[in-house]
DNA sequence: ATTGGCACTCGGTGGCCCCGGGTGCCAGCG
DNA sequence: CGCTGGCACCCGGGGCCACCGAGTGCCAAT
C-alpha cells in the first residue's frame, strides 16, 4: 500500500483497534459508532473494499465483518501506530527496577518480569552476548576438599559461576597462588580467546602442578563457551493461557517453540541489534509454522542483545512497542 | 470412608482414571468399557451411589455420568494410588540432570525444568532454606572504580552474589585486606547472625577505614536476608495454557497467585520436610480461593525445601506423585 | 450380595427459522 | 469526481424444538 490517503489508514487503524478491543470481526456501521471518521458508512465500506483488494483485511465469512491480515497489522505498524508514551506509574516502575542495583543477571529477571507484567504477553530477554567481553577477573574458592567454585567476571559485569570436582589434596593457598597466575594470563583478554594464553599459562608451570592448571583451565573455557550467547530468560508465559483462544490452532506447537528456545535464538540473530530500535514480526514473517499466529515486538539492548515480546498476532502494538522500546533504553542507559 | 471394600476403591480408581484421561462424566457402562471390574453395570451402579453417598463423587446432572469431588481425589491419592515406576527414559533423564553438575542454582533450574516437562504441570522449586548455612566465604572483587562485587559463599555450596556501589578511590589490595578480615570475622558463623561478628569487627578497624567496612558489612547482611528463604523457580507455568479448560472459573486469579508467590511459600511452610515425604493439596484443602481448582504435589527435599507440581485437581496423580518423589529424592541425595 | 430388566430423566445434537449486522452496487448530489 | 443515502441480498448465530442415547434408580429373581 502506498503511503497515499490517509484515510484508509485511518480506517486500517481503527480496524485494528476495535478488532484488538473486542477480538470479532468489525464492520462499517460499528466503525463509525466507535470513531469519529467524519464521514458515511458507504464511504468506509468503500475504504474497507479497497483495502481487501490490497491484502490488508479480510472477511472470515462472506458478508460479515473484516478482520486485519497480517499484511494489515504490518501496515498498521509501519504507518499507523505512533508511540504511545507511557504512563507515569509505569515509568516509575521501570527506574525503579533499576535503581535498585544487584548484578547484571538480576537486573535481566525483574526486568523481563516486569516487560510481561506491563504488556501482559511473554516476555523475553536475551542474556547480553558476550562475545566481545574481556575478562576482569577470575576467581578460585574451595569450597570442599574436592570441589572448587570457579568465578568468571567480565568487564560487562557479568558474573558466571561454576562449581567443578577437582582432585583432593590441594590447599587453599595453592588455589590462591594459581588464580594470581590464571588472572596475570587471561586477564583483559576476549572470553572467546582463552586457548593460547592458558596454553602460555601452563608451559611456565611446573609440571607437577599441571594437573591443576588442566582441570581449571577447561572449567574456565566451558564456563566461557557456556551460556555464551545462548540462553534466553523468560517471563510470564502464563499470560499465553490468557490468550490462548487467539491462537486458534492448538497451543502445543507454541508451547514447544518457546521451551526450545532454538527457533527464538534465530530469531534474535536476525533481529536489527542497534539499541532502542524497534522491529516487529508479525505472522508468517517469523517464518515457522508454530509462531504462525504470533506476533514478536523486539528491540536491541545493550551490545547487540535482545528484548522482545509475544503474543497473539492480534496484540495491542502500540503499548507493546512503546513499552518494549523504553525499557530497552532504560537498561541499556543503565548498562552503558 | 472406611478403608474396607475394595471393590468401590477399585471403581473410584477407574473413575478418577477415565475422567481424568476423558475429562467427561463417566457412567456405569462406560466404565464396564475400559475396566475389567467383573461385575455387571447394575452391581457398580450400587456402589457408584454408594460412593456418592460418601461424598467421594458426584453427578453434574441429574443422570449424567459422575465426575469425583476433591474429597474423591484425596481418597484415590490416599487409598488407590500406587507409586508408579518411572521409565527408563524418564530415569535416565533426571540422572543426566544431576550428572553434569555445574552449581547449585543451575541445578535447581534445569531441576525444575525437567519436573515440568515430565509432568505437564507447572512445576517450582524453593530455594534451598539457608537458615541454618553456614558461611563459608566471603569474596569481595573491584569490578569497577565505584563498583565491588561482593560474594558470599555457605557450606551447602550455594552462591550469591550481589554488585554494590562503593566509594571509588580504594585500592584492589584495600578490599583484599579487607575480605580476609571479613573472612576471619563471619566464617563458619550462621548466616542469620552476622550482626554480631561484623560488629566487633568494626570496633577493630582504625576509623578512617570503617566507612568502607560499614558499607561492604550492610550489603552482605541484605545478601544474607534477601534470597534467604523467600524465592521460588518455576516452570512450565505455559503448561497451564493448555490445560486451561480444566479450569472452569477464570485462569486470571491463578495467574496472579503464581506471580505473587506469597500464597505458595505458605503452602510451602505448611508442607511437611522430610525428604521425599509426598504430600498432596486438592481443591478447597489448599484454602486459596484462586486455587480452588488446582492441585498441589509437593515433596521435601534437602533441609526443609521443597519441589512441586501444580496443576488442575483433575490432574493425572499417579505419574505426578511418582516424578515429584522421584526427583525429591534424587536431589536430595546430589545435595547431600 | 449380585444381577438382568425396565421405566424414566435430561443434556446434547441436529434441524429449522428468523433476525440483524454486514456487504455491494447504484443513482444522485455537491 | 468523490461522497452519500438507499436498497437488495447474504449468511452466521441464536432461539426453539424434537429426538436420541447414555445414564440412573428401583425391583424382583437368583
Amino acid at each position: 500500500m502506498r503511503g497515499t490517503d490517509p484515510r484508509k489508514l485511518q480506517i486500517l487503524g481503527a480496524i485494528v483497534e476495535d478488532y484488538v478491543a473486542t477480538r470479532e470481526p468489525v464492520g462499517s456501521k460499528s466503525l463509525l459508532e466507535r470513531h469519529e471518521l467524519g464521514v458515511s458508512a458507504a464511504t468506509v465500506r468503500n475504504d474497507m473494499s479497497a483495502l481487501e483488494e490490497e491484502g490488508l483485511i479480510t472477511q472470515p465469512h462472506t458478508s460479515a465483518g473484516r478482520v486485519p491480515t497480517d499484511k494489515g497489522y504490518r501496515a498498521f505498524v509501519d504507518h499507523v501506530a505512533a508511540i504511545k508514551p507511557l504512563s507515569t506509574p509505569e515509568r516509575r516502575a521501570i527506574r525503579a527496577l533499576l535503581e535498585d542495583s544487584g548484578d547484571v543477571e538480576e537486573l535481566l529477571a525483574r526486568t523481563v518480569r516486569l516487560l510481561a507484567q506491563l504488556t501482559q504477553q511473554v516476555a523475553m530477554v536475551q542474556y547480553p552476548a558476550r562475545r566481545q567481553a574481556r575478562i576482569r577477573h577470575v576467581e578460585l574458592v574451595k569450597v570442599a576438599e574436592s570441589l572448587l567454585l570457579v568465578v568468571l567476571i567480565t568487564e560487562s559485569g557479568r558474573v558466571d559461576q561454576r562449581t567443578i570436582p577437582v582432585t583432593p589434596g590441594r590447599s587453599a593457598e595453592h588455589y590462591a597462588g594459581m588464580r594470581d597466575a590464571l588472572n596475570r594470563a587471561v586477564a583483559g583478554r576476549e572470553v572467546t580467546d582463552l586457548a593460547a594464553p592458558l596454553g602460555e599459562l601452563l608451559e611456565t608451570v611446573p609440571p607437577i602442578d599441571r594437573p591443576a592448571v588442566v582441570e581449571v583451565s577447561e572449567a574456565l573455557v566451558a564456563l566461557a563457551a557456556s551460556r555464551a550467547e545462548g540462553r534466553i530468560m523468560m517471563a510470564g508465559t502464563a499470560n499465553l493461557a490468557r490468550s490462548a483462544e487467539d491462537f486458534s490452532r492448538d497451543v502445543e506447537p507454541l508451547l514447544d517453540v518457546l521451551e526450545e528456545q532454538l527457533v527464538l535464538l534465530r530469531l534474535f540473530t536476525e533481529m536489527h541489534a542497534s539499541p532502542g530500535a524497534v522491529e516487529v514480526r508479525i505472522g508468517s514473517e517469523l517464518r515457522d509454522q508454530a509462531l504462525n499466529q504470533a506476533a514478536v515486538v523486539g528491540a536491541g539492548y545493550g551490545a547487540g542483545s535482545h528484548v522482545a515480546i509475544l503474543g497473539p498476532s492480534r496484540m495491542d502494538y502500540v503499548t507493546g512497542i512503546s513499552t518494549v522500546q523504553a525499557i530497552a533504553r532504560y537498561v541499556s542507559r543503565f548498562l552503558a
